[in-house]
DNA sequence: TTTATAATGGACCGTGCGGTCCGTTACATG
DNA sequence: CATGTAACGGACCGCACGGTCCATTATAAA
């Protein structure tokens, strides 16, 4: 009957999510867009809508690989306090690549269109709150299992470890050296003493 | 001779950063500049360049400014524990009100150009130099004080404050909300213990 | 093989962009 | 008052943007 998709939506979805990623919304032009994702500006427009629906569905893609992303870090078979420090440990290593300077989208999201779009901002509050979910979950881990000082409050704890891993990426944007990263990344994990 | 120029240059400059502040590079036109500058295309090129080279400028007024801040902050007679405790304070209020949402300047150009503008970034990483400067220096004569701990690395941990300062902006930019910032706020300044 | 259908490429549109240019204006000087 | 000069407003330019549209194409079903 139909002509099929040749391509995965999936797929192009994630290439789309690279390009805003690098560039930032504004920054992204339609053309970008389609030869990242190889398809044209029809076919785009019939399949994602149009530039903002594409960067929700975006946003919504990110959402999804970071939660995988960190519910399995959550779930791996170590200390807690061992798997947080080695998250901090991840991401410097992601800022010293020359890919990983682009920090996290969600990041640069809340950065360059949180206050001025709402849908957009709510989306990426809902993000942050799954990376601050999973940090919850690891400091009651830890506290359960000796290693986090039972006397910090698991929720500001996970709030705070959000915060400074972001704080962090975001340094290493504009000063991408080792030295600086492992100070700010052990100075972050003395709370949990 | 010549006609006077009617503008102030310094002001003229002060809003361009507003602008840029607000909206970001890319979601700046020269209409906006003109608009808040109050002042022609044909001005605005004769005594500010082009638009990049007014963006340059205002990081660099930006820098001033806040490091005339920071500088007075460095210097009020309080104990240098209490005036870093004051200075998360301030961020936090100026998060929650409305124009403190759009966060710290260098932050937001940290976040969007940084990486693909190395003239920009230069700029960006000089200005968190000059606020980790201050941290620095709060930080020493707090350990001189004594209301912070002497084990710690003063430039480790005034690394570690611009991070966390510059998370929590960030933070407060998807969840402006007193409760989570609180939370952020209290437990970065216990690696002062 | 024919037919119906939907994905496709690319021409096309109006708009607003960054940037240039020049005639006009208002003043400091003589 | 006359004049030289520099800042000014705004018309103007080419371009690339986001977005629309439709003839063409390739295929699954009949």
């Amino acid at each position: 009957m139909a002509r099929p998709r040749e391509f995965d939506t999936t797929v192009a979805l994630d290439q789309a999510m690279q390009v805003f990623w690098s560039k930032g919304y504004e920054a992204t032009s339609l053309s970008d867009l389609t030869a990242a994702m190889g398809l044209s500006k029809s076919s785009l427009y019939e399949t994602f809508g149009c530039k903002h629906d594409l960067f929700m569905s975006s946003i919504e893609h990110y959402k999804r690989t970071v939660s995988d992303q960190v519910v399995a870090a959550a779930e791996i078979d170590a200390p807690a306090r061992r798997v947080i420090a080695s998250l901090f440990d991840r991401a410097i290593e992601r800022i010293l690549s020359d890919e990983g300077r682009r920090g996290c989208f969600l990041n640069n999201c809340a950065s360059e269109v949180a206050i001025h779009d709402d849908v957009a901002g709510r989306a990426v509050r809902d993000g942050l709150g799954l990376i601050e979910a999973a940090f919850f979950k690891l400091v009651k881990r830890g506290q359960v299992e000796g290693h986090i000082n039972e006397e910090r409050d698991a929720r500001a704890t996970a709030r705070f470890l959000t915060a400074a891993i972001n704080g962090m990426l975001l340094i290493g944007k504009a000063n991408p050296e080792r030295e600086t990263l492992r100070d700010i990344a052990d100075t972050a994990l003395l709370p949990l003493n």
